[in-house]
DNA sequence: TTAATTGTTGACTGATCATTCCATAATGTA
DNA sequence: TACATTATGGAATGATCAGTCAACAATTAA
């Protein structure tokens, strides 16, 4: 039998994900990976084959991890409009808070590589569309509780679509921008269309 | 006195411009740069000094020519409102017709390098005034004119950056998205609260 | 025509890039 | 204990990186 693998996969995953996280695909060094998830570069190469294979494994696992946390948050409440309030305040916290974290790596790598990479692109595709059907699952969910307002004749995936955007462009704010009163605002608006 | 310089520097530049645009800063390397500006690696660091402050010009230029005319659509109609709605439909064309330009280099720079690179945040920050600045002052306009529902009653400093946010997202959907009816759907919410 | 000045050119530098490879270490089986 | 197997460690690879530099070309003033 053979030497067994020392270190667990999936740790070693999540210090990968927050190097491309806060750095970029392309600003991301084989070194500065191998420094921080502390195995070597042979082994890195025999677990993870090349650094586009271990980016897009970060971003798959930043799915599992941060994109679900994110959705969690759109249960978390009685009141659907509510979750969908506390989800865009949290994404202001987290801008304010996270450091050089401060982002979403699928807004990172649709930018940096949607363009230029059909893999990435695709896996953006569809953290995106998880996005976008939570909140569909969600808006659903303020029709039947009668929150949304009777006047209003919206396709919910349409506007399911536009929460997405809205999310998109606050995270491409935040890069540039700390005051918390401007991100509030900006909220305010987008979320204003529920009621 | 001393021989002449033969190329012209803002033709020069906007070849730089257009590479930092399709490729980001850190996937673009001098020699892309060189090839691209038609001119040799002396003169270019001669004249631009390194690869950064270069790109902080090309950033800047961007903002001169692209940015400049964006901004024009807005006061390209008599309606006001119809002038923001011309913008954001111009910005879907944009994302559906520029191939690997597709995108904003406002929106690429704030997300690749505003949280690592002060100088580019700042460069980001001012552009992204100018352009709330001109939603601002169209908002006034339509005000002015009575285009804007009486029942409204929001401060428009406010929905002035609450548009240009929603201009980043929408770009950021841009680049994995290229559904014109997405985008135009999500331009059309986006646009409601207007209304 | 000559001297002085400055732009142009492309070879060159040392650092760093992603990736490979192999000797060595560690493990389970026989 | 010895063998087979596989992970580990880290040196080495060739390519490419940003940036430098000195020889050369072109220009103007004198």
């Amino acid at each position: 039998m053979a030497r067994p693998i020392t270190f667990n996969e999936e740790e070693v995953i999540d210090k990968a994900v927050e190097v491309f996280w806060a750095k970029g695909y392309e600003a991301t060094s084989m070194q500065d990976l191998v420094d921080a998830m502390g195995i070597q570069r042979g082994s890195l190469y025999a677990a993870f084959g090349s650094k586009q294979q271990l980016f897009l494994k970060s971003l798959s696992r930043y799915g599992v991890v941060v994109v679900k946390k994110l959705l969690e948050i759109l249960e978390s409440k009685p009141s659907a409009i509510e979750s969908i309030e506390l989800f865009f305040a949290q994404l202001v916290e987290h801008l304010l808070t996270a450091g050089e974290l401060r982002s979403c790596l699928v807004t990172n790598s649709a930018v940096e590589r949607g363009l230029r990479d059909e893999e990435t692109k695709q896996q953006v595709l569809q953290l995106l569309n998880a996005l976008e059907k939570g909140f569909y699952k969600t808006l659903l969910r303020a029709k039947e509780n009668g929150e949304l307002s009777t006047a209003l004749d919206l396709d919910l995936k349409v506007v399911a679509n536009y929460l997405t955007s809205s999310m998109q462009g606050l995270l491409v704010m935040g890069k540039v921008c700390s005051d918390r009163s401007v991100l509030m605002s900006i909220n305010q608006i987008t979320l204003s269309i529920l009621k």
